[in-house]
DNA sequence: ATTAAACGATTAGCTAGCTAACTAAATATG
DNA sequence: CATATTTAGTTAGCTAGCTAATCGTTTAAT
């Protein structure tokens, strides 16, 4: 109330909702690795071992597209994946580029625990979220997700 | 419909809501980065700065607490803007721990390179939105904020 | 007054992202 | 068939975050 010149041409930073998304996505971001940390894993690499769960034996180049993410992010992530043995890698028969990507006995057993944790995420971290909320906040993520990432890489393989 | 036999104790990651905030944070960020980018800035260092715009002279402790991050992410970030002649440090006199910094010429010029590049952020990424999304975003953000920070840090010193 | 505890900052070392530059393989093109 | 271009992956090097460990200073306790 005492600082009442000040917001004339200036941008209230503190308001738009780029600056409250940056805030949310650091906070987030840590308590994601934390979670997962407890199970042994980075959240990087929950998200790859999720696709894995989900088409197993893809090639990097499938990860990073499915992940957004850029080729050398995928490599890195993936030879951490190779040392606790989650997963492993085989050169491609019919391209000698490609590596495929392959699940381990362990990598498949790491699905029940990150889906304890997982649910601990949405459970503890959401819970005073509202039913209209909890509906409405899905819609806007995938939205936003998609203005930023510029194309809906959700649908693009179809 | 025709995979109902799926859903029983799986979690659908891609639909819970802090899959989709993973994948706006990442997307989001690295459009930051690219953007704060155009005027030689790195995405954290626009907060720091925002931070010194607000209050000029903070110690390195009291930017840690409002941006919510740990003390060496701060410290690094300080040195990095130095470096590039936007802040400078000076030891506190009373306490020889605290440095205090302080803003530059150059680091106070560069507020209306950074807001342009912010207006940009907020009018091109986000017109897809409408009236009643704009409105209740912020909300949720805050609120998403202050559920992954554990306590409301924009309110703690008052 | 001395010792213990708390505090502010830094260093080292980690993952998650990125870009730029490179190698090697596959495919197009002339 | 030789060459050029595209594609898949890696390496190097950067910032943004973190934790753990350390150092110096300040404050509290005995």
């Amino acid at each position: 109330m005492k600082t009442g010149a000040v917001m004339e041409e200036e941008i209230i930073f503190q308001k738009t909702i780029s600056y409250l998304l940056a805030r949310v996505t650091t906070a987030y971001k840590t308590v994601l690795e934390r979670h997962m940390g407890l199970i042994g894993l980075h959240a990087g690499q929950v998200f790859l071992l999720l696709e894995l769960w989900t088409e197993d034996g893809l090639r990097q180049v499938d990860l990073a597209r499915r992940l957004s993410l850029a080729a050398p992010t995928v490599s890195k992530m993936i030879k951490g994946l190779i040392e606790i043995n989650l997963v492993e890698i085989e050169r491609e028969d019919g391209d000698g580029r490609s590596t495929r990507v392959y699940l381990t006995d362990q990598g498949h057993a790491m699905r029940d625990d990150v889906n304890a944790q997982w649910l601990e995420l949405e459970t503890n971290y959401l819970a005073d979220l509202n039913e209209t909320e909890r509906l409405i906040l899905p819609e806007l993520l995938t939205k936003l997700r998609k203005a930023y990432t510029g194309a809906d890489d959700a649908e693009e393989d179809q």
